[in-house]
DNA sequence: TCTGGGGTCCTAGGACCC
DNA sequence: TCTGGGGTCCTAGGACCC
């Protein structure tokens, strides 16, 4: 039997959170900026309104500027646009337990065997309507058959749109698209495709299979499958506890040459890095450090820990060591720290203690997986995921009732 | 005056083992 | 004397997404 799957992704979500909160703003050209220093000046997200006068995310600042002076600029405000996101899950979990988050403003939902007595399109507008009335926020939602085809079809109608997009649709709606629309395809993708003359969705849905494979590897396959409409992955809710990384990189004001400056920074890394595996309570047993230089090389290098570590003083010396040892004296435009191959901190401590371990073994289930806290805890693990992953930065308090928008 | 920060997944190549 | 073939693990880098 078809599925029904819902994409659900909020139109330009940080700068609607903001209008939500302050409604002096509505109706007004609004940026986000990433930072507002002339470097990481950089547009993250910007309103309808400020669209029009061709303002782009990743733009420079002084480029919107250039295009629109009187675009109204502000800095991310993360504790709101969490507030927000969880308001906005639990809206959609009001209809169905099988809600996928994949970023802060976008889900996909499984309502095949929702309880809800409505059909797919009735639910679609039942959700959109709430979701701006109750926490002013508008969306566009996608109906499909399946993730790849309900994402693409979310995208066909911003803001506020509603699109279905059945199978025996595909040869008219999405395949006279360019690849480069297509969700997965990006600039190199694309070039690379048009390489061996495919130009349209089309082109790829009937390309060879051979050529595509030796091109793109297993990805040829799957965006074969994909522009033929063909795509099983499962709504999954449990995926967003399976994080595999905690990292965190900071581009400096200015390159910097000086050795105790850029220890300072990896220290203020390890220190934040440090904080949000804590939360997560998880520990890194691989720690990964990232340099760009003043030309925008990058090097990753990384560091396979013997026992699992989460402090900031055991990061900050895993990093340092890294750094030490590969940083060519060249000035650095970027520093980054990350945690990988997480593990859970009781079973970390496990295998530091077998003894314990093999007295409580028939008592404790030993946990290889994130997941596996959740299946303990049951019932509460859903909110205490969302908390790890919401609270993140340590904004304390959050709550998580549609009434977030009454908080000063 | 260019291009942030958080991630995931895939691949190439070397080491190592049988 | 001069060297196969397969598998796995590890590291580093690249592509992509929001």
């Amino acid at each position: 039997m078809g599925r029904v799957i819902l994409h659900v992704d909020m139109n330009s979500f940080y700068a609607s959170v903001e209008m939500a909160y302050e409604p002096e703003l509505r109706g007004k050209p609004l940026a986000i900026a990433g930072n507002v220093e002339e470097r990481k000046g950089i547009i993250v997200t910007c309103s309808y309104e400020a669209r029009a006068f061709g303002v782009k995310t990743t733009m420079p600042l002084w480029q919107a500027k250039k295009l629109c002076p009187q675009l109204i600029i502000k800095g991310p405000n993360f504790e709101r646009y969490r507030k927000a996101s969880s308001a906005m899950f639990d809206l959609l979990r009001e209809y169905t337990s099988l809600v996928e988050p994949v970023s802060i403003d976008e889900g996909y939902m499984d309502i095949t065997e929702s309880n809800v007595k409505l059909s797919p399109i009735e639910i679609a507008k039942d959700i959109q309507n709430r979701l701006q009335e109750e926490l002013l926020l508008p969306c566009s939602i996608g109906i499909a058959p399946n993730k790849f085809l309900a994402k693409m079809a979310s995208d066909m109608k911003k803001p506020l749109g509603i699109t279905i997009l059945r199978l025996r649709e595909i040869e008219k709606v999405l395949w006279p698209l360019p690849v480069e629309e297509m969700h997965g395809i990006g600039e190199k993708t694309a070039e690379k495709l048009k390489s061996i003359s495919i130009h349209t969705i089309a082109e790829l849905a009937s390309g060879n299979e051979v050529q595509l494979k030796k091109l793109l590897g297993i990805n040829g396959e799957r965006l074969k499958n994909r522009a033929n409409g063909i795509d099983n992955r499962p709504v999954d809710p449990e995926a967003i506890f399976e994080f595999k990384s905690v990292g965190n990189s900071s581009t400096l004001p200015k390159d910097v040459t000086e050795e105790s400056k850029l220890y300072e920074v990896l220290r203020n890394l390890a220190r934040s890095v440090s904080q949000r595996l804590h939360r997560k309570e998880v520990l890194a047993s691989k720690v990964f450090i990232t340099i760009r230089y003043h030309d925008r090389k990058t090097v990753t290098r990384s560091k396979l820990m013997e026992n699992p570590v989460s402090s900031e003083k055991d990061l900050y010396d895993t990093a340092k060591e890294l750094f030490d040892k590969h940083w060519n004296q060249e000035a650095v435009r970027l520093l980054g720290i990350t945690g990988q191959e997480l593990v859970e901190k009781k079973e970390a401590v496990k295998q530091l203690d077998l003894f314990s371990y093999e007295k409580d073994a028939d008592k404790e289930p030993l946990f290889n997986t994130i997941r596996g806290i959740h299946e303990k805890y049951g019932s509460s693990a859903l909110q205490r995921g969302m908390k790890a992953s919401a609270e993140d930065d340590n904004k304390k308090g959050t709550s998580f009732n549609k009434d977030f928008l009454q908080s000063p």
